[in-house]
DNA sequence: CCCTATTATGCTCGAAGTGAGTATAAGATA
DNA sequence: TATCTTATACTCACTTCGAGCATAATAGGG
C-alpha cells in the first residue's frame, strides 16, 4: 500500500519529480486481461447459458491488442460464432483478486466479464457450444412450480446448521439474518434478484463445491447444484442477477424471441428468466400498455386452445424510451 | 480476429493440443491496470467531486500486484488519504479503448473505474486535493433553478446545426431524434439520468473540448464546461449517472451526510444529485414511510424558520432492506 | 408585544398504477 | 356437441404519487 499512497502524492501534484518515473508503463507490473462471456438464451421455456468444456465453464479468452475495444472485441467473437450480429452486450463485472485462479502463479489475471443476449433459434444452430439450463447450477433459483424442495430441505438447514456454529451470538444472528433475507426464510418474501448473496452465502457457508477447493478435508457435505472452474459459477450469479433487475425497466426480453411471437411466450420467457410466475392477464396489460409491442395480424394456433395473435416488438420504442424509473417526488416547476 | 476465434475452438475444447499453446501467460501482450475513481461529496448543496492536476483530472493510479483485489486496493488507497473508513465504493466500468490515452504507444491501458460516496465534514479534511462542483463540467446538468440558459440559448442550436448539417436526410433525423431525447427538447421531458448519453452526443457533434482533440484545425466552437484529460469526464459523467440512477432504489444518500441531519438537508442533498428540486411534503413522506430515519430527539434552529427536527439514518434498514424494485406483474401462488 | 417572513410539518384529494379475480371468446378433440 | 384449453376483455379494491392547502414554530423588525 506504500506504493499506492506515493503514486496518489504524485497525482494529487505534490510531486511531479517523481510523477515521471512512475508514468513509465514499461515499469508496471504485466498483467493479463481475460475475456468472459455470459451468454444467454431461453430454449423451450428454459433460460440456458452458453458454456464449454462438459459445461463446466463460461466461454472466455484472452484481450489481445488485435481488438479495438472490449466491447467489440467480445462482440466480434461472438459474432464469428454464431454467425448473427448479437443484439445485446453489457458489461458485467470486472474481477481481479489475486488467487483468482486458485493456482501459484504470480502473474494477475484481471477478468472483464459481459452478459450477451441472444435469440433461441440462432443459438439453435451453434452446436460446437453446449447450451444449458441454468438453473443446472442454481437449483434453488427456480420458483416457478413453487419455492424448490431444496431450499426447505436442504439449504436452510444447512443454513441454520452454519448461522449456529458460529462462536458468538451476534455472529449467530448476523448469519441467520443475512441467510434469512437472501433466501426469503422465515416468512420474508423470496427475491428472485439476489442470485449473488444467495451464491455467496452459500459459498461463505461451504455449501458449494467451490468453496472447499482449497481445503484438503473432504467436507463432503457439499451440495447446491452443478459447480463451474474458477470462479465462473459467480460470473453467471452475477449475470442472472443483472439480468433479472434489468427485464423490469428496459425492453431486453425481445432480444431473447423470435422476431414473432405470442404474448404467452414472451410471458414464458420472462417467467424463465425470473424463476417465478407472473399474473398473466395484468402480463398483457403491462406490454400493451406500454407500446411494447404491435400486431402482425396473423394467429397462431400452435398453442392448443384459442388461437393466438402473433406480436412482434416494435423497434420504435428504443428511439422514443424516454423510460425514466423515477422513484423521486419530483417538482414539475 | 482471426486469433479470437482459434482461441474459442481451443476453448471449446476442439483442439486441446493447442490449447497449451496460448495458455502461457508470458505470452500474451503486456498491459497495464488503471484504476480510476469517481469521489463524491456534498459540499455546501453543492455536489462535489475530487479531482487533481488543477481540477483537470480524476484521481488514478496503477493496479499493482500487491493490491489485494481492485477494490480492497482503492479502499485501503482512499482511507489513508482520507483517513477513515470509505463508506461506500462501487465498480464503475471498465474501459480499454485503444487509444484511451490519445498517445501513440502501443501498450493496452486498461482502466478500472469506481465511485465512491464520502461524508461531507470529511471531505473538507483533505487538503490536498481539490474538490470541485461536478456542475463545473456538466453545466447543462444542473435544473435545480430551472432548465439552464446553456441548454436552450448554445446546445439546442447547435445540436440542430450538427444534425442539419448531415447528408443524408435519415442521419439528420437520426441525429435530431437522439439530441431531443437527450436533452429533453421539443417538450420532451427532461431526464436527469441520461447524463453519460448527453456527454456522449456533445462528443459526437464536437461541441466538447475533448472531441476536438485529435484535429489540428481550431475549430474553436468548443463549448460546454470545463474538460478534463483523456476520456475522465466521461468517467465522471458514468459516475453521475450511476449516482443519479441509485438514489433512487438504494438509501446511498446517507453517505454523503453527517451523521445527524435535519430532513431538508437531507433532501438538498438529494437535489444537489439530482439536480433538480423534489417536492418537500411528498420527500418527507417517502423518507418517513420507508423507515429510513429516526429521530434523535434533538431539533436546530439554524434552518432559520420553525426549528427542525434532527434525525440520523437507521443502519438496521440495511439488514431489514428486502427492497424489491419489482415492476412485474408477479403472482403470490 | 405584534406583525411578518421563513421554514417545518400535517393532511387531503384526485389521477394513475397494480394485484387479483370474473367473464367471455375461439379454437382442438373426444 | 360437450369439454378442455388457451386467449382476451373487463372490473374492482387498494396503493402509490403528484400537488396543493393548512397549520405550527421560530426569528426579527417595528
Amino acid at each position: 500500500m506504500r506504493i499506492w499512497s506515493r503514486v496518489w502524492e504524485i497525482r494529487t501534484g505534490q510531486d511531479s519529480q517523481a510523477m515521471k518515473e512512475t508514468e513509465r508503463p514499461h515499469e508496471r507490473h504485466a498483467i493479463a486481461a481475460d475475456l468472459i462471456a455470459v451468454l444467454v438464451a431461453v430454449t423451450n421455456g428454459q433460460p440456458s447459458v452458453l458454456t464449454i468444456q462438459q459445461a463446466s465453464a463460461l466461454p472466455s479468452g484472452p484481450f489481445e491488442l488485435s481488438h479495438r475495444s472490449l466491447q467489440s472485441g467480445l462482440r466480434d467473437w461472438v459474432e464469428q460464432q454464431t454467425g448473427h450480429p448479437l443484439g445485446y452486450i453489457e458489461q458485467l463485472y470486472t474481477f481481479a483478486d489475486r488467487d483468482r485462479t486458485g493456482g501459484e502463479r504470480t502473474q494477475r489475471v484481471i477478468s472483464i466479464s459481459y452478459l450477451g443476449l441472444t435469440r433461441e433459434d440462432q443459438a439453435d444452430s451453434s452446436k460446437k457450444s453446449g447450451w444449458r439450463s441454468w438453473y443446472d447450477y442454481f437449483p434453488w433459483e427456480d420458483h416457478r412450480a413453487g419455492p424448490p424442495s431444496i431450499l426447505s430441505e436442504v439449504l436452510a438447514p444447512r443454513l441454520r446448521l452454519w448461522a449456529d456454529e458460529a462462536d458468538d451470538m451476534e455472529t449467530r444472528r448476523d448469519r441467520w439474518q443475512r441467510a434469512s433475507i437472501a433466501f426469503g426464510l422465515d416468512d420474508r418474501g423470496w427475491n428472485e434478484e439476489f442470485v449473488l448473496q444467495r451464491y455467496e452465502l452459500l459459498f461463505e457457508a461451504a455449501l458449494v463445491e467451490e468453496a472447499l477447493r482449497g481445503r484438503k478435508s473432504s467436507n463432503a457435505q457439499l451440495i447446491a447444484g452443478r459447480s463451474m472452474i474458477a470462479d465462473h459459477r459467480r460470473i453467471l450469479a452475477t449475470g442472472i442477477a443483472r439480468l433479472r433487475t434489468k427485464i423490469k425497466y428496459r425492453p431486453v426480453v425481445f432480444e431473447l424471441m423470435p422476431p414473432v411471437f405470442t404474448l404467452l411466450q414472451l410471458q414464458r420467457a420472462v417467467e424463465a428468466l425470473a424463476g417465478l410466475l407472473v399474473h398473466k392477464q395484468n402480463f398483457r396489460r403491462l406490454i400493451e400498455q406500454q407500446d411494447l409491442v404491435e400486431e402482425t395480424g396473423e394467429t397462431t394456433s400452435d398453442t392448443g386452445g384459442r388461437p393466438a395473435k402473433l406480436f412482434r416488438f416494435r423497434h420504435a420504442v428504443l428511439a422514443e424510451q424516454t423510460v425514466a424509473g423515477t422513484k423521486l417526488p419530483l417538482s414539475r416547476a
